[in-house]
DNA sequence: GCCCGTTTTCGGAAGTTTCTGAATGGCGAC
DNA sequence: GTCGCCATTCAGAAACTTCCGAAAACGGGC
């Protein structure tokens, strides 16, 4: 196997946990191959090539994709087609969605909290629930910050 | 609307919240089910009538939320039916598995490093990957055991 | 203002997940 | 050891996603 094959074979892979984890599959598949391609920037054609895929689900992933903030366009004077790369805070960012994931948990235990009795067993149990997410919110942008700081001081 | 049903209903909105993100509908369903209901533990026939679903169901869900250590078996002496409730540290446990998630990211950004040529786009994008991912594998413990430890002074 | 290349949208097909209902398996009481 | 109740498993049905391919929409260049 060359090693182009391997890549693309890891790059499946990746994309295939991906969509383990929650992403639609050809975003993944189009992320993954974001990462591997040696280019700079990909298009939409090169994509749906690389991929053997069809422009409109291609379409569609990078729509997605650049919504979650993972894509940029890229700038390219003479060409006609949309060029497309890898953010380099990508995965921050999709990390980032959690912090929406836990904002919503936190708002739903306080409703239920709201909607409860004094002394009930279901408000405890809410509590609970709210205070991990209210942690977990207060924490999560200063892990963020940290990051970014380090990341900072890295590059 | 009865105060029971309101509650009903924010659990069935619950459940559609932990659904989109990421959990089975089944097991989204008894997760609020077991956070709003006044009574100490819940069996299998009883979530199977309060949630309108089988018992097929309901059992592969509550296999589900086990597994995840998110529910325990709670022993009643003299009840032949299993007994279960929600564990205090239930969204702990749940928000946990990202650990797991963030390893394999890892995991699959140090492979393809190792595929990748030395001066490589794709090598650099793979670092950046890595780096993030290393930085969580390492902050998202210490931010637990700080949970913990804030959760175990209050209560 | 028109043309051509590119992207997006949309309907229908294919695939995948999820639920149910029935049969099987297991366990305690007597 | 047998009975009766509960829990689990499994096959099939239903519902929902996701993908493709074609057609419409868009936007520069001239």
């Amino acid at each position: 196997m060359s090693a182009q094959n391997a890549q693309r074979h890891q790059a499946e892979e990746l994309a295939l946990m991906l969509s383990d984890f929650g992403m639609q599959r050809m975003s993944a598949r189009v992320m993954a191959a974001f990462l591997f391609t040696e280019k700079p920037s990909l298009t939409l054609g090169e994509l749906a090539e690389e991929l053997d895929a069809s422009q409109g689900s291609v379409s569609g992933a990078l729509k997605t994709l650049h919504q979650v903030g993972m894509l940029e366009r890229v700038p390219v004077p003479g060409s006609r087609r949309d060029h497309h790369r890898l953010r380099r805070d990508a995965w921050e960012r999709l990390y980032s969605r959690q912090n929406e994931v836990v904002r919503k948990m936190m708002a739903a235990a306080e409703e239920g909290i709201a909607a409860t009795g004094e002394d009930s067993p279901a408000r405890e149990r809410l509590q609970e629930m709210y205070d991990f997410y209210n942690f977990m919110f207060d924490e999560l942008p200063l892990l963020f910050d940290r990051w970014r700081e380090k990341r900072g001081s890295q590059g």
